[in-house]
RNA sequence: GGUGGAAUGGCCGAGAGGCGAGGCAAGGGACUGCAAAUCCCUCUACACGGGUUCAAAUCCCGUUUCCACCU
């Protein structure tokens, strides 16, 4: 008898992590991290990483597996989460999926399959578009693909470019390669949510940050430039990180790079509840729900 | 007490007689190799009371508040 996947996903600041470790413990599981930027290393405070102690012995995969100079990819993902699932599932472990990104939860539990990048190719798109303008590798999407062009907006030259660049590596178009999203891989997953008033999230945000800049943050973000934080696309774009490096360069003094910071986990929030909120699979624990009895319901159910 | 200036939506901020700048925040949404990213949508305000005018946030009078400077 094997246990299924557990899945914890929700905005950042409601306390997946340790609902993981409960779920840990109890079932005899290991942790498989589904958030992009605790993919880093080094990157610690600003991404609220548990620390290895505060893993209690828990193991935790994908974590620090990329340096800060790297970019981090969806398809790079997805190979590594599945495999992990496998590893962890073969031992006759429990596999518990952690984090707030939902493309990355959904790139392990759907169909989804990434075709090809071309560095040559991007760069060459990237550069069109800086010079021609996004409008015109637009309508040049809209001749080769309406079908994408028409769920693209004219602005977004970053999926604009992906589009192309999957027509020309593929030789199809960009929609022929969207798989439905129904497909279930893990069909009998136990996918849950931890779902929080705003009211009772934001201040515990501005505590988290406030938290934050004070164990450290600016100073791991000057130790990670030193390891190439600038060089890659990703990771200084991080919460928390773009701020701080705005206050290293004398753009932000600290009270409004921590209040920037604050704003901009806001807004993350908002576009995570956004994304989970339409995957129907997600079964919400509410706040002030018992949490570890939820999830032994559905186990023993 | 006097003189001058200012009062615009949650905040910043342009406009200076003829249908509501813009930015930020907030809220909603999209999302298939950078996703803590990228992008879309929404949010009729002109301190108050009079007046002039076909028409006033814009002109005039008064009131209130604030800021300067003066006594």
């Amino acid at each position: 008898m094997s246990l299924p996947l557990i899945i914890i996903c929700g905005p950042t600041a409601t306390g997946k992590s340790d609902l993981a470790l409960e779920v840990a413990e109890k079932y005899d599981g290991e942790v498989i991290n589904a958030d992009s930027m605790q993919l880093y290393r080094g990157m610690d405070i600003g991404t609220a990483k548990l620390s290895i102690e505060e893993r209690r012995g828990i193991p935790h995969h994908l974590l620090d597996i990329l340096n800060v100079a790297q970019d981090a990819s969806v398809a790079q993902y997805q190979a590594l989460a599945r495999a992990a699932i496998d590893d962890i599932q073969s031992r006759g472990k429990v596999a518990i999926v952690v984090g707030g990104t939902g493309l990355y939860i959904k790139s392990i539990i759907d169909e989804m399959n990434f075709p090809e990048t071309d560095p040559a190719l991007r760069k060459k798109l990237e550069d069109e578009a800086e010079l021609l303008g996004a409008a015109e590798l637009y309508s040049r999407l809209r001749v080769l693909d309406p079908e994408a062009a028409a769920a693209i907006e004219p602005a977004n030259t970053r999926r604009i470019i992906r589009a192309l660049e999957v027509i020309e590596v593929t030789g199809k178009p960009y929609s022929a390669n969207l798989p439905s999203d129904t497909s279930l891989r893990y069909p009998d997953a136990i996918h849950c949510g931890l779902a929080m008033e705003r009211s009772t999230l934001a201040p515990r945000i501005e505590a988290r940050v406030h938290r934050m800049f004070e164990q450290g943050l600016v100073d791991e973000v000057k130790s990670l430039i030193g390891e190439g934080l600038l060089e890659g696309a990703t990771a200084q774009r991080a919460i928390g990180y773009a701020q701080s490096i705005a206050l290293i360069n004398g753009q932000l003094t600290t009270e409004q790079a921590i209040a920037e910071t604050v704003v901009a986990t806001r807004q993350y929030v908002r576009r995570q509840e956004t994304w989970f909120k339409r995957d129907q699979r997600i079964q919400w624990i509410r706040e002030g729900e018992p949490r570890l009895p939820f999830i032994e319901e559905r186990i023993n159910s």
